[in-house]
DNA sequence: TAGTGGTCTAGACCACTAC
DNA sequence: TAGTGGTCTAGACCACTAT
């Protein structure tokens, strides 16, 4: 871990312990690098890494302020797995595997994201996620078979990111995603115990490695009710 | 303007139109710094930006790689106002404006974002907007009087962002904002023409400024069938 | 081995804010 | 005026990738 990050960890810590409460200004970057004993331009890019989190607002000629930043976010958010997403914020997590199978990438789901796929060999995984002991959320993830040629049933049942990044050692770098609303259908309502008539929240991603091959295409039906997505964004 | 953003635009025109295709690598570091006559840590600069904004992959020791990054959003993802959204995609722009009073601001719509907002006195902007020519999404703004002490009629037709922006001088820097589905309202059925039963999509935002003061609370009420919500993420 | 990006430094000059 | 952040530089050393 590099210096910069090191700052980083130190100075969120401390934010989020509130040693740095909203509102008040972090020591000056002349004072980081005494502090920590480092160049400005390091201190800098933990600044900067604190700014992109949302942590603080940089004033000229004034300083660093801590501002309020968002404390959770769903799966969707940030690249963000459930697994990592329940361990956040202690809601109970559950999921049915209900499909694990070899098939073709189905293209219709996701048009609007990648025009031009194509029906590759992939693993499909099925599965229902609970929220509070409720079925909350039908997931169904493709992965390509180029890539992962093979996924144990226990790792469709804890969690597919821990397997890919640990299990595999791939490494995940971006993903573009897409919400929408949709009717829910008569499979969404017999897995999530859904009535006539009622809607679902739909997210589709597509994930890619750091060396750029696109290896991941999920879409997430979610009980309207339950679904929450948050973020924070800048202007530019 | 300072020479990386000069660098940045440079490149991303490159890459939009296809002078550096998907797929492609950008020039080293080496050669930038030789052909913009920058630093190496400037043109590193330039690239950030490129990569914080979905158009590059770097992968260490071979180059930045370009990839596909999401073409469009709407007004919810990156605070990008309505007519700015309209204007990038063609789309024919109208508002409706069918409220604009002094009002105070109701905390309901913002608890989960702000639990312990207070009704300050607010100007509140209510309108109905169009795509494609049908009404698709109901707006209810509300403005922080100490900010925006008055808006005009035709501020609040055009495009309020351009008014907060260049008629006020205001410096908009970040924004929290939610997404939630919920049944849609009498109200929502009578400005937007829906039927008994339908949902809207719901997004919620609070805009600050860059001295940190918030100032502007949105509650955007969309029509279902006509909501995307697109997004560009790193894993972190 | 050569070329690439990742990190870090010490110093400089500038623009802005507070007093 | 003093203190703050914003930008830029020239150089260094390292880790990784290609060949």
């Amino acid at each position: 871990m590099g210096k910069y990050e090191r700052v980083f960890e130190d100075l969120s810590a401390k934010i989020d312990d509130g040693t740095y409460p909203v509102g008040s200004l972090l020591p000056s970057e002349k004072k980081l690098t005494e502090t920590y004993g480092v160049s400005r331009e390091t201190a800098r890019k933990a600044l900067a890494l604190l700014t992109d989190r949302g942590y603080i607002q940089k004033i000229m000629g004034k300083g660093s302020v801590v501002i309020n930043h968002s404390q959770y976010a769903l799966p969707v958010s940030n690249i963000v797995s459930y697994k990592e997403f329940s361990a956040n914020t202690g809601t109970g997590s559950r999921s049915d595997v209900f499909a694990l199978e070899e098939t073709n990438l189905p293209t219709a789901p996701f048009k609007d994201l990648a025009p031009d796929l194509e029906p590759l060999p992939a693993i499909h995984v099925g599965r229902v996620r609970y929220l509070d002991g409720e079925p909350a959320i039908v997931d169904n993830t493709y992965v390509l078979s180029s890539v992962v040629p093979n996924i144990p049933r226990e790792a469709a049942e804890d969690s597919l990111y821990e397997y890919f990044e640990n299990g595999l050692g791939l490494h995940i770098a971006y993903s573009s995603k897409q919400i929408k609303v949709e009717p829910a259908t008569a499979r969404d309502r017999e897995l999530m115990k859904l009535a006539k008539g009622e809607y679902v929240a739909v997210t589709v991603s597509i994930t890619s490695l750091e060396d750029t091959t696109t290896f991941e295409y999920t879409e997430s039906r979610h009980r309207a009710d339950k679904f929450i997505y948050q973020d924070f964004a800048r202007r530019r």
